[in-house]
DNA sequence: TAAGATACGGAAGTATGATTCCGTTTGTCA
DNA sequence: TGACAAACGGAATCATACTTCCGTATCTTA
Protein backbone atom coordinates (compact mmCIF):
# COMPACT_ATOMS: atom_id res chain seq x y z
CA UNK A 1 0.00 0.00 0.00
CA UNK A 2 2.72 2.65 0.51
CA UNK A 3 5.26 -0.35 0.45
CA UNK A 4 7.21 -0.78 -2.89
CA UNK A 5 6.67 -4.32 -4.73
CA UNK A 6 10.30 -5.75 -4.34
CA UNK A 7 10.00 -5.05 -0.70
CA UNK A 8 7.04 -7.43 -0.37
CA UNK A 9 8.33 -9.95 -2.98
CA UNK A 10 11.90 -10.33 -1.44
CA UNK A 11 10.73 -10.72 2.06
CA UNK A 12 10.59 -14.01 4.43
CA UNK A 13 6.82 -15.31 4.47
CA UNK A 14 6.44 -14.97 8.08
CA UNK A 15 7.88 -11.59 8.01
CA UNK A 16 5.59 -10.37 5.44
CA UNK A 17 2.64 -12.11 7.96
CA UNK A 18 4.25 -10.66 11.53
CA UNK A 19 4.16 -6.98 9.18
CA UNK A 20 0.19 -7.58 8.74
CA UNK A 21 0.24 -8.96 12.58
CA UNK A 22 1.79 -5.31 13.25
CA UNK A 23 -0.05 -2.78 11.54
CA UNK A 24 -3.47 -4.31 12.64
CA UNK A 25 -2.14 -4.82 16.48
CA UNK A 26 -0.87 -1.19 16.03
CA UNK A 27 -4.47 0.09 14.53
CA UNK A 28 -6.21 -1.55 17.84
CA UNK A 29 -3.74 -0.09 20.51
CA UNK A 30 -3.69 3.21 18.63
CA UNK A 31 -7.17 3.36 18.14
CA UNK A 32 -7.99 2.54 22.05
CA UNK A 33 -4.92 4.51 23.71
CA UNK A 34 -3.86 7.43 21.53
CA UNK A 35 -1.05 8.05 20.71
CA UNK A 36 0.55 7.50 24.15
CA UNK A 37 0.17 4.02 23.56
CA UNK A 38 2.91 1.28 24.19
CA UNK A 39 5.19 -0.14 21.47
CA UNK A 40 4.92 -3.08 24.20
CA UNK A 41 1.46 -3.25 23.79
CA UNK A 42 1.87 -2.94 19.98
CA UNK A 43 3.70 -5.99 20.23
CA UNK A 44 1.55 -7.76 22.72
CA UNK A 45 -1.14 -7.45 20.72
CA UNK A 46 0.53 -8.43 17.23
CA UNK A 47 1.43 -11.47 19.13
CA UNK A 48 5.31 -10.53 18.59
CA UNK A 49 8.08 -9.62 20.36
CA UNK A 50 8.82 -5.62 20.70
CA UNK A 51 12.31 -6.50 18.76
CA UNK A 52 9.97 -7.49 15.74
CA UNK A 53 8.24 -4.75 15.42
CA UNK A 54 11.06 -2.14 15.29
CA UNK A 55 12.64 -4.70 12.35
CA UNK A 56 9.47 -3.21 10.93
CA UNK A 57 9.32 -0.12 11.73
CA UNK A 58 11.95 1.87 12.86
CA UNK A 59 10.80 4.12 15.26
CA UNK A 60 6.95 4.28 16.84
CA UNK A 61 6.55 7.46 14.77
CA UNK A 62 7.03 5.56 11.58
CA UNK A 63 4.62 3.24 12.55
CA UNK A 64 2.06 5.84 13.49
CA UNK A 65 3.06 7.46 10.31
CA UNK A 66 2.31 4.15 8.41
CA UNK A 67 -1.48 4.28 9.95
CA UNK A 68 -1.66 7.77 9.10
CA UNK A 69 -0.75 7.12 5.46
CA UNK A 70 -3.37 4.62 5.09
CA UNK A 71 -5.88 6.20 6.73
CA UNK A 72 -5.72 9.41 4.34
CA UNK A 73 -5.93 6.61 1.74
CA UNK A 74 -9.41 5.67 2.50
CA UNK A 75 -10.39 9.38 2.81
CA UNK A 76 -9.84 9.64 -0.47
CA UNK A 77 -11.38 6.49 -1.54
CA UNK A 78 -14.84 7.49 0.17
CA UNK A 79 -14.38 10.95 -2.01
CA UNK A 80 -13.86 9.00 -5.19
CA UNK A 81 -16.64 6.85 -4.05
CA UNK A 82 -18.66 10.29 -3.85
CA UNK A 83 -17.92 11.73 -7.13
CA UNK A 84 -20.62 9.22 -8.54
CA UNK A 85 -23.18 9.75 -5.92
CA UNK A 86 -26.54 11.12 -8.09
CA UNK A 87 -27.46 13.79 -5.30
CA UNK A 88 -27.57 17.70 -4.58
CA UNK A 89 -23.90 18.47 -4.62
CA UNK A 90 -23.72 20.30 -0.93
CA UNK A 91 -25.01 17.02 0.30
CA UNK A 92 -22.80 14.63 -0.98
CA UNK A 93 -19.64 16.09 0.40
CA UNK A 94 -21.50 16.87 3.86
CA UNK A 95 -21.49 12.87 3.91
CA UNK A 96 -18.32 12.87 3.25
CA UNK A 97 -17.04 15.00 6.03
CA UNK A 98 -19.36 12.96 7.91
CA UNK A 99 -17.54 9.17 6.94
CA UNK A 100 -14.31 10.77 7.26
CA UNK A 101 -15.31 11.99 10.67
CA UNK A 102 -16.67 8.70 11.64
CA UNK A 103 -13.33 7.14 10.71
CA UNK A 104 -11.54 9.32 12.97
CA UNK A 105 -13.78 8.95 15.86
CA UNK A 106 -12.36 5.06 15.73
CA UNK A 107 -9.04 6.11 16.17
CA UNK A 108 -7.03 7.70 18.67
CA UNK A 109 -3.69 7.83 17.00
CA UNK A 110 -4.66 9.15 13.78
CA UNK A 111 -6.65 11.85 15.79
CA UNK A 112 -3.46 12.96 17.23
CA UNK A 113 -1.29 13.08 14.18
CA UNK A 114 -3.94 14.92 12.41
CA UNK A 115 -4.19 17.60 15.31
CA UNK A 116 -0.55 18.30 15.80
CA UNK A 117 2.27 15.81 16.72
CA UNK A 118 4.15 15.48 13.78
CA UNK A 119 5.40 17.61 10.72
CA UNK A 120 7.07 14.13 10.15
CA UNK A 121 3.84 12.46 9.80
CA UNK A 122 2.66 15.63 7.78
CA UNK A 123 5.04 15.69 5.38
CA UNK A 124 5.53 11.62 4.95
CA UNK A 125 1.73 11.50 4.07
CA UNK A 126 1.88 14.54 1.39
CA UNK A 127 1.17 11.79 -1.50
CA UNK A 128 -2.10 10.36 0.19
CA UNK A 129 -3.33 13.98 0.88
CA UNK A 130 -2.80 15.45 -2.13
CA UNK A 131 -4.83 12.27 -3.84
CA UNK A 132 -7.46 13.16 -1.29
CA UNK A 133 -7.93 16.65 -2.13
CA UNK A 134 -8.13 16.04 -5.60
CA UNK A 135 -11.44 14.22 -5.36
CA UNK A 136 -12.42 16.86 -2.63
CA UNK A 137 -11.61 19.61 -4.94
CA UNK A 138 -14.33 18.57 -7.43
CA UNK A 139 -16.79 17.95 -4.85
CA UNK A 140 -16.45 21.56 -4.03
CA UNK A 141 -16.32 22.57 -6.70
CA UNK A 142 -19.83 20.98 -7.84
CA UNK A 143 -21.32 22.32 -4.52
CA UNK A 144 -20.51 25.66 -5.07
CA UNK A 145 -21.36 25.82 -9.00
CA UNK A 146 -24.27 24.81 -7.55
CA UNK A 147 -24.68 27.05 -5.27
CA UNK A 148 -25.34 25.62 -1.90
CA UNK A 149 -22.18 25.98 -0.53
CA UNK A 150 -20.84 29.18 -0.06
CA UNK A 151 -18.51 30.58 -2.49
CA UNK A 152 -15.25 31.36 -0.17
CA UNK A 153 -14.37 27.69 1.09
CA UNK A 154 -11.85 26.16 -0.35
CA UNK A 155 -10.90 22.51 -0.15
CA UNK A 156 -7.67 23.57 2.28
CA UNK A 157 -9.78 24.59 4.70
CA UNK A 158 -11.20 20.98 4.97
CA UNK A 159 -8.05 19.24 7.01
CA UNK A 160 -8.09 22.32 9.35
CA UNK A 161 -12.07 21.67 10.05
CA UNK A 162 -11.59 18.38 10.29
CA UNK A 163 -8.71 18.84 13.20
CA UNK A 164 -11.25 20.70 14.90
CA UNK A 165 -13.75 17.98 15.27
CA UNK A 166 -11.17 15.92 15.86
CA UNK A 167 -10.25 17.75 18.98
CA UNK A 168 -14.07 17.26 20.16
CA UNK A 169 -13.76 13.63 19.92
CA UNK A 170 -12.01 11.57 23.39
CA UNK A 171 -13.26 14.25 25.08
CA UNK A 172 -15.49 12.70 28.41
CA UNK A 173 -16.58 16.63 28.65
CA UNK A 174 -20.20 16.69 29.78
CA UNK A 175 -21.93 18.65 26.66
CA UNK A 176 -18.94 18.18 24.39
CA UNK A 177 -20.75 16.04 21.57
CA UNK A 178 -18.58 16.01 18.10
CA UNK A 179 -21.43 14.85 16.12
CA UNK A 180 -22.97 18.09 16.83
CA UNK A 181 -19.89 19.87 16.46
CA UNK A 182 -19.30 18.39 13.11
CA UNK A 183 -23.04 19.18 12.06
CA UNK A 184 -22.70 23.00 13.10
CA UNK A 185 -19.72 23.38 11.16
CA UNK A 186 -21.28 21.87 8.20
CA UNK A 187 -24.25 23.73 8.68
CA UNK A 188 -22.05 26.57 8.37
CA UNK A 189 -20.62 25.97 5.33
CA UNK A 190 -24.24 26.48 3.35
CA UNK A 191 -24.65 29.22 1.05
CA UNK A 192 -27.29 31.16 3.39
CA UNK A 193 -28.95 34.69 3.08
CA UNK A 194 -27.80 36.61 6.05
CA UNK A 195 -30.77 38.19 7.79
CA UNK A 196 -30.46 41.92 8.27
CA UNK A 197 -30.57 42.47 12.45
CA UNK A 198 -34.42 42.03 13.66
CA UNK A 199 -33.75 44.89 16.17
CA UNK A 200 -30.42 45.57 17.90
CA UNK A 201 -32.06 46.90 21.18
CA UNK A 202 -29.11 46.18 23.69
CA UNK A 203 -31.25 44.33 25.68
CA UNK A 204 -30.37 44.60 29.73
CA UNK B 1 -7.39 34.36 43.21
CA UNK B 2 -8.26 30.63 43.97
CA UNK B 3 -6.71 30.72 47.34
CA UNK B 4 -8.80 31.08 50.42
CA UNK B 5 -8.03 34.33 52.44
CA UNK B 6 -6.28 32.44 55.20
CA UNK B 7 -3.88 30.30 53.60
CA UNK B 8 -2.47 33.68 51.85
CA UNK B 9 -2.53 35.44 55.26
CA UNK B 10 -0.70 32.60 57.21
CA UNK B 11 1.97 32.84 54.89
CA UNK B 12 5.55 33.02 55.34
CA UNK B 13 6.08 36.86 53.03
CA UNK B 14 8.50 35.03 50.66
CA UNK B 15 6.65 32.31 50.29
CA UNK B 16 3.85 34.45 49.11
CA UNK B 17 6.44 36.45 46.94
CA UNK B 18 7.93 32.81 45.20
CA UNK B 19 4.36 31.83 44.68
CA UNK B 20 4.00 34.70 42.71
CA UNK B 21 7.28 34.30 40.76
CA UNK B 22 6.28 30.44 40.25
CA UNK B 23 3.01 31.36 38.50
CA UNK B 24 4.43 34.16 36.14
CA UNK B 25 7.32 31.99 35.29
CA UNK B 26 5.15 29.01 34.42
CA UNK B 27 2.85 31.06 32.29
CA UNK B 28 5.80 31.86 30.34
CA UNK B 29 7.12 28.81 30.27
CA UNK B 30 4.11 26.98 29.57
CA UNK B 31 2.88 29.38 27.02
CA UNK B 32 6.32 28.68 25.03
CA UNK B 33 6.34 24.80 25.11
CA UNK B 34 3.07 23.90 25.81
CA UNK B 35 1.95 21.02 28.15
CA UNK B 36 5.82 19.52 27.51
CA UNK B 37 7.32 22.36 29.45
CA UNK B 38 9.30 21.20 32.35
CA UNK B 39 9.09 21.89 35.69
CA UNK B 40 12.72 22.54 36.20
CA UNK B 41 12.20 25.14 33.62
CA UNK B 42 9.71 26.77 35.50
CA UNK B 43 11.61 26.96 38.27
CA UNK B 44 14.45 28.20 36.68
CA UNK B 45 12.59 30.78 35.19
CA UNK B 46 10.74 31.69 38.40
CA UNK B 47 14.42 32.58 39.81
CA UNK B 48 13.77 29.49 42.60
CA UNK B 49 14.22 25.43 42.97
CA UNK B 50 12.55 22.80 42.34
CA UNK B 51 11.81 21.84 45.34
CA UNK B 52 10.11 25.02 45.93
CA UNK B 53 7.64 24.78 43.11
CA UNK B 54 6.51 21.80 44.56
CA UNK B 55 6.48 23.04 48.15
CA UNK B 56 3.67 24.91 46.51
CA UNK B 57 2.39 22.73 43.93
CA UNK B 58 2.43 19.40 44.48
CA UNK B 59 1.96 18.27 40.94
CA UNK B 60 2.46 19.76 37.56
CA UNK B 61 -1.03 19.31 37.03
CA UNK B 62 -1.96 21.58 40.20
CA UNK B 63 0.42 23.91 38.49
CA UNK B 64 -1.39 23.55 35.18
CA UNK B 65 -4.64 23.63 37.01
CA UNK B 66 -3.66 27.28 38.67
CA UNK B 67 -3.28 28.80 35.16
CA UNK B 68 -6.07 27.59 33.41
CA UNK B 69 -8.59 27.81 35.89
CA UNK B 70 -7.27 31.63 35.78
CA UNK B 71 -7.46 31.35 32.54
CA UNK B 72 -11.00 30.89 32.43
CA UNK B 73 -12.02 33.55 34.89
CA UNK B 74 -10.51 35.66 32.79
CA UNK B 75 -13.43 34.46 29.77
CA UNK B 76 -15.74 35.70 32.76
CA UNK B 77 -14.77 38.80 32.59
CA UNK B 78 -14.04 39.36 29.06
CA UNK B 79 -17.57 38.32 28.46
CA UNK B 80 -18.92 40.38 31.52
CA UNK B 81 -17.18 43.52 30.51
CA UNK B 82 -19.15 42.92 27.00
CA UNK B 83 -22.80 43.06 28.52
CA UNK B 84 -22.07 46.88 28.87
CA UNK B 85 -21.14 47.48 25.28
CA UNK B 86 -23.66 49.02 23.11
CA UNK B 87 -24.04 47.27 19.82
CA UNK B 88 -25.25 44.72 18.11
CA UNK B 89 -25.71 41.79 20.18
CA UNK B 90 -24.62 39.23 17.81
CA UNK B 91 -21.45 41.23 16.97
CA UNK B 92 -20.60 41.40 20.87
CA UNK B 93 -20.87 38.15 21.54
CA UNK B 94 -18.68 37.54 18.07
CA UNK B 95 -16.08 40.02 19.62
CA UNK B 96 -15.87 38.29 22.66
CA UNK B 97 -15.25 34.90 21.45
CA UNK B 98 -12.07 37.11 19.37
CA UNK B 99 -10.82 38.12 22.34
CA UNK B 100 -11.01 34.66 23.73
CA UNK B 101 -9.15 32.65 21.35
CA UNK B 102 -6.69 35.61 21.17
CA UNK B 103 -5.75 34.87 25.15
CA UNK B 104 -5.76 31.00 24.22
CA UNK B 105 -2.98 31.84 21.37
CA UNK B 106 -1.02 33.09 23.87
CA UNK B 107 -1.18 29.86 26.14
CA UNK B 108 -0.30 26.55 24.97
CA UNK B 109 -0.84 24.79 27.92
CA UNK B 110 -3.98 25.98 28.65
CA UNK B 111 -4.76 25.00 25.29
CA UNK B 112 -3.98 21.45 26.04
CA UNK B 113 -5.67 21.18 29.24
CA UNK B 114 -9.14 22.62 27.43
CA UNK B 115 -8.30 20.10 24.43
CA UNK B 116 -8.24 17.01 26.10
CA UNK B 117 -5.22 16.26 28.85
CA UNK B 118 -7.23 16.53 31.89
CA UNK B 119 -10.64 15.28 33.23
CA UNK B 120 -9.03 16.28 36.47
CA UNK B 121 -8.21 20.18 35.77
CA UNK B 122 -11.51 20.23 34.18
CA UNK B 123 -12.97 18.95 37.50
CA UNK B 124 -11.39 21.63 39.53
CA UNK B 125 -12.05 24.39 37.47
CA UNK B 126 -15.76 24.06 37.69
CA UNK B 127 -16.17 27.60 39.37
CA UNK B 128 -14.75 29.80 36.83
CA UNK B 129 -16.29 28.29 34.06
CA UNK B 130 -19.64 28.27 35.68
CA UNK B 131 -19.52 32.31 36.55
CA UNK B 132 -18.09 32.44 32.96
CA UNK B 133 -20.96 30.82 31.49
CA UNK B 134 -23.53 32.77 33.12
CA UNK B 135 -22.27 35.75 31.23
CA UNK B 136 -21.91 34.12 27.89
CA UNK B 137 -25.61 32.68 28.72
CA UNK B 138 -26.96 36.23 28.79
CA UNK B 139 -24.90 37.76 25.69
CA UNK B 140 -26.29 34.80 23.75
CA UNK B 141 -29.90 35.10 24.52
CA UNK B 142 -29.65 38.86 23.43
CA UNK B 143 -28.22 37.92 20.38
CA UNK B 144 -30.64 35.35 19.63
CA UNK B 145 -33.84 37.77 21.24
CA UNK B 146 -32.17 40.35 18.31
CA UNK B 147 -32.77 37.12 16.12
CA UNK B 148 -28.80 37.70 14.30
CA UNK B 149 -28.01 34.17 15.81
CA UNK B 150 -29.01 30.80 15.14
CA UNK B 151 -32.03 30.07 17.42
CA UNK B 152 -30.34 26.35 18.31
CA UNK B 153 -27.04 27.25 19.36
CA UNK B 154 -26.35 26.79 23.29
CA UNK B 155 -24.09 28.79 25.82
CA UNK B 156 -22.53 24.70 26.23
CA UNK B 157 -21.27 24.55 22.83
CA UNK B 158 -18.88 27.30 23.15
CA UNK B 159 -16.03 25.64 24.85
CA UNK B 160 -16.51 22.63 22.45
CA UNK B 161 -16.25 25.36 19.61
CA UNK B 162 -13.38 26.90 21.23
CA UNK B 163 -11.81 23.46 21.76
CA UNK B 164 -11.97 23.41 17.70
CA UNK B 165 -10.68 26.42 17.30
CA UNK B 166 -7.65 25.59 19.64
CA UNK B 167 -6.54 22.49 17.69
CA UNK B 168 -5.92 24.60 15.03
CA UNK B 169 -3.61 27.11 17.37
CA UNK B 170 0.04 25.88 16.88
CA UNK B 171 0.00 24.08 13.76
CA UNK B 172 2.64 24.90 11.57
CA UNK B 173 1.07 22.72 8.92
CA UNK B 174 0.79 25.27 5.70
CA UNK B 175 -3.22 26.12 5.20
CA UNK B 176 -3.75 26.13 8.84
CA UNK B 177 -5.17 29.30 9.35
CA UNK B 178 -6.95 29.46 13.08
CA UNK B 179 -8.37 33.61 12.35
CA UNK B 180 -10.08 31.77 9.67
CA UNK B 181 -11.07 28.75 11.18
CA UNK B 182 -12.42 31.14 14.18
CA UNK B 183 -14.34 33.21 11.48
CA UNK B 184 -16.01 30.02 9.54
CA UNK B 185 -17.29 29.26 13.06
CA UNK B 186 -18.61 32.58 14.26
CA UNK B 187 -20.20 33.19 11.04
CA UNK B 188 -21.52 29.90 10.65
CA UNK B 189 -23.72 30.90 14.11
CA UNK B 190 -25.59 33.92 12.00
CA UNK B 191 -29.05 33.17 11.14
CA UNK B 192 -29.31 33.24 8.24
CA UNK B 193 -32.12 31.99 5.03
CA UNK B 194 -31.03 28.84 3.30
CA UNK B 195 -30.60 29.52 -0.41
CA UNK B 196 -32.41 26.30 -2.40
CA UNK B 197 -30.42 24.97 -4.74
CA UNK B 198 -30.68 26.98 -7.69
CA UNK B 199 -29.95 23.63 -9.64
CA UNK B 200 -28.92 20.07 -8.50
CA UNK B 201 -27.51 18.58 -11.33
CA UNK B 202 -25.26 16.05 -10.99
CA UNK B 203 -22.08 17.28 -12.49
CA UNK B 204 -19.62 15.39 -13.71
C1' DT C 1 17.97 -31.92 4.30
C1' DA C 2 21.89 -29.07 5.33
C1' DA C 3 23.92 -24.38 4.99
C1' DG C 4 23.22 -19.70 5.10
C1' DA C 5 20.52 -15.83 5.29
C1' DT C 6 16.61 -13.70 7.61
C1' DA C 7 13.86 -12.79 11.15
C1' DC C 8 12.50 -13.40 15.93
C1' DG C 9 12.14 -12.51 21.17
C1' DG C 10 12.65 -10.06 25.01
C1' DA C 11 16.07 -8.75 28.49
C1' DA C 12 19.02 -4.88 29.06
C1' DG C 13 20.33 -0.14 27.94
C1' DT C 14 19.07 4.77 27.75
C1' DA C 15 16.86 8.93 27.93
C1' DT C 16 13.77 12.02 29.70
C1' DG C 17 11.41 14.23 33.30
C1' DA C 18 8.57 14.19 37.33
C1' DT C 19 8.97 13.97 42.30
C1' DT C 20 11.24 13.33 46.83
C1' DC C 21 14.43 14.24 50.55
C1' DC C 22 17.06 16.50 53.67
C1' DG C 23 20.67 19.65 55.10
C1' DT C 24 20.66 24.73 55.00
C1' DT C 25 18.66 29.34 55.03
C1' DT C 26 15.33 32.78 56.14
C1' DG C 27 11.31 35.00 58.21
C1' DT C 28 8.65 35.70 62.46
C1' DC C 29 7.66 36.63 67.02
C1' DA C 30 8.48 37.16 71.82
C1' DT D 1 18.38 39.07 69.23
C1' DG D 2 17.61 34.17 69.93
C1' DA D 3 14.77 30.19 69.10
C1' DC D 4 11.77 27.87 66.21
C1' DA D 5 8.99 26.99 62.54
C1' DA D 6 8.48 27.59 57.73
C1' DA D 7 10.50 27.59 53.37
C1' DC D 8 14.32 26.90 50.27
C1' DG D 9 17.61 24.56 46.85
C1' DG D 10 18.95 21.14 44.01
C1' DA D 11 21.20 16.60 43.92
C1' DA D 12 19.46 12.10 44.06
C1' DT D 13 15.70 8.97 43.19
C1' DC D 14 12.10 6.82 40.59
C1' DA D 15 9.19 5.82 36.88
C1' DT D 16 8.12 5.28 32.30
C1' DA D 17 8.91 4.06 27.60
C1' DC D 18 11.45 4.02 23.61
C1' DT D 19 15.19 1.55 21.38
C1' DT D 20 19.15 -1.64 20.95
C1' DC D 21 21.47 -6.01 20.99
C1' DC D 22 22.50 -10.57 20.44
C1' DG D 23 21.73 -15.48 21.10
C1' DT D 24 18.15 -18.46 19.10
C1' DA D 25 14.66 -20.02 15.84
C1' DT D 26 12.75 -20.16 11.24
C1' DC D 27 12.57 -19.89 6.30
C1' DT D 28 14.58 -20.74 1.69
C1' DT D 29 17.11 -22.77 -1.72
C1' DA D 30 20.15 -25.94 -3.85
Amino acid sequence: MTIPEEVERSQRADARRNRERIIHGAREVFARDGASAQMEDVARTAGVGVGTVYRHFPTKEALITELVASKFESFGQTAREALAEDREPFEVLAGVLRRNAAFMADDGAVRHALMGAGEEVWARTEPQRREANEAFQQLVERAQRAGTMRGDFGVADIPMLMCGICATMGHTVPGFDWHRHLELVIDGLRARQPITALASEPTS
